[in-house]
RNA sequence: GCGAAUGUAGCUCAGUUGGUUAGAGCGCCUGACUGUGACUCAGGAGGUCGCCGGUUCGAUCCCGGUCAUUCGCCCCA
């Protein structure tokens, strides 16, 4: 193997394949400010702690897919494997507290040490949404919203399948996990070997077990409605008829769980059948504990993160290359003026394909090949009466304007 | 981390029951056409048949290992 590959789990986005991702991003974006929601980055690394302390040291996130190292000081730094700790130690970082409801779209790659599959790498992006402050419900609905804005905007939305579940508070939560415990630690010999494990790190996991055995005894479980509270019942009612009233549709799913710590109350996926074994498009919810993890003071807060390379795969249509103008001088003499006519031309803001090399007849040939809308064409001719030979591509015409008209000829073409 | 499949030109794929110079289409380059693209025609470049080892007189083909990709599990975006 004498020429290098890339480390496995990464990938090269080349112009071609950069289109569609940046359509994705511009897309997700866009649709963000909309709702107010202003684009921000953090560092692509962070303290390990950051990640650490507030994911869960069982997750298998942080015990075994992150990607840390040791800096030249001696601390322990990790790659980001997710985007909501490091805009939470931000906003603590910043003192943002003044400005809540803190609104923030952002993108970018994050790193997890994981088995690539399609859809699924080891330095991929992610597009991400984060409200933090609010305790509301209509904060809930409202990112929600935006996730099914942007599914919908890319032709996406059709492809996906809203799920939604709540975890309640903290209260209910841990109240309803001693109670699986319990259960499921006096049906132990009957547990799979995968449940087992689960059963210490994530028991709430066990409820989405794919094991025929593990199912049976699923379904005898402690129902978590039950364990839900007042309040907890009350604010998901409250998150589902907003979606209502939004038109979204959602189907609630009592064994979605979710894999980190942090989540409380809402928890949301949406995903597809398209995409084999990695079903999540965009998924988040509800880390009223999260902000309080990292030392900040307690503050509400809630989000989503959207897998780039997932969206890119189902979104069928590529954006269009930007069609250039050809300029082609004929005639070494000719090289000066079409050289400068088009620099004038790109600090117009039109894009103007000029080749380094080659005959009119090879120019022309590239021309077309980049699929420009039309060629300039300069040579002693022109040059003696200040024109240039103006053809359309398209229609396959050309005249001679002056150089003078050039400018409208070009507005003209759209 | 576990199980399975795949790996031949830039791309999509043939092929050899193990035999000497490994093919096609598309793409790329050159020319016919040194002031005009799409069509056509004629040439050309490009492969240690993923990598390492084994069996064999001989391996791209059989066997083992390894790496990568894909699928399932786990988990996630």
């Amino acid at each position: 193997m004498s020429s290098p590959q890339p480390v496995r789990g990464t990938h090269d986005l080349l112009p071609e394949d950069f289109r569609l991702h940046a359509h994705v991003r511009d897309t997700a974006r866009d649709i963000a400010a909309c709702f107010g929601y202003g684009e921000m980055a953090t560092p692509i690394f962070e303290f390990t702690e950051v990640f650490a302390r507030t994911m869960g040291e069982t997750s298998d996130v942080v015990s075994k897919e992150m990607y840390s190292f040791e800096s030249r000081s001696g601390e322990s730094m990790t790659l980001r494997p997710e985007y909501t700790a490091g805009i939470c130690r931000s906003f603590i970082s910043n003192g943002l507290q003044q400005n809540v409801p803190f609104k923030a779209f952002a993108c970018g790659p994050m790193f997890r040490y994981e088995r690539p599959q399609k859809g699924r790498q080891r330095q991929f992006h992610q597009i991400d949404l984060e409200c933090i402050g609010a305790a509301e419900a209509k904060a809930d609905i409202e990112v929600i919203a935006v996730a099914a804005a942007i599914l919908q905007k890319l032709d996406v939305l059709k492809l996906c399948n809203l799920q939604i579940n709540t975890l309640g508070d903290a209260e209910s939560r841990d109240a309803y996990r001693t109670a699986l415990v319990d259960y499921f630690n006096d049906h132990k010999d009957k547990l799979s070997e995968d449940s087992l494990a689960r059963l210490g790190r994530n028991p709430l996991r066990i409820l989405d077990s794919k094991d025929k055995g593990d199912q049976v005894l699923v379904a005898d479980a402690p129902v978590f409605t039950d364990y839900l509270n007042a309040y907890s019942t009350d604010f998901f009612a409250e998150v589902l008829e907003g979606l209502t009233v939004h038109g979204i549709p959602y189907e609630v799913n009592r064994r979605l769980v979710r894999g980190l710590d942090y989540y409380t109350h809402t928890a949301f996926e949406f995903v597809t059948d398209a995409l084999g074994a990695q079903g999540a498009v965009i998924a988040g919810g509800r880390y009223d504990g999260l902000i309080e993890m990292l030392g900040g003071k307690p503050t509400p807060g809630i989000g989503w993160a959207g897998g780039m390379e997932r969206l890119c795969l189902l979104t069928e249509t590529t954006p269009e290359e930007i069609r250039p103008i050809a300029v082609i001088p004929v005639g070494d003499a000719a090289e000066q003026v079409t050289t400068k006519l088009a620099h004038e031309l790109r600090l117009q803001g039109i894009a103007i394909e000029m080749a380094f090399k080659g005959n009119p007849g090879k120019r022309m040939k590239r021309a077309n090949k980049l699929n420009a809308k039309a060629a300039i064409l300069i040579g002693e001719d022109e040059m003696a009466r200040d024109a240039c030979t103006f053809r359309n591509l398209d229609a396959g015409t050309q005249e001679e304007i002056p150089l003078a008209d050039l400018s409208a000829k070009i507005a003209d073409l759209g």
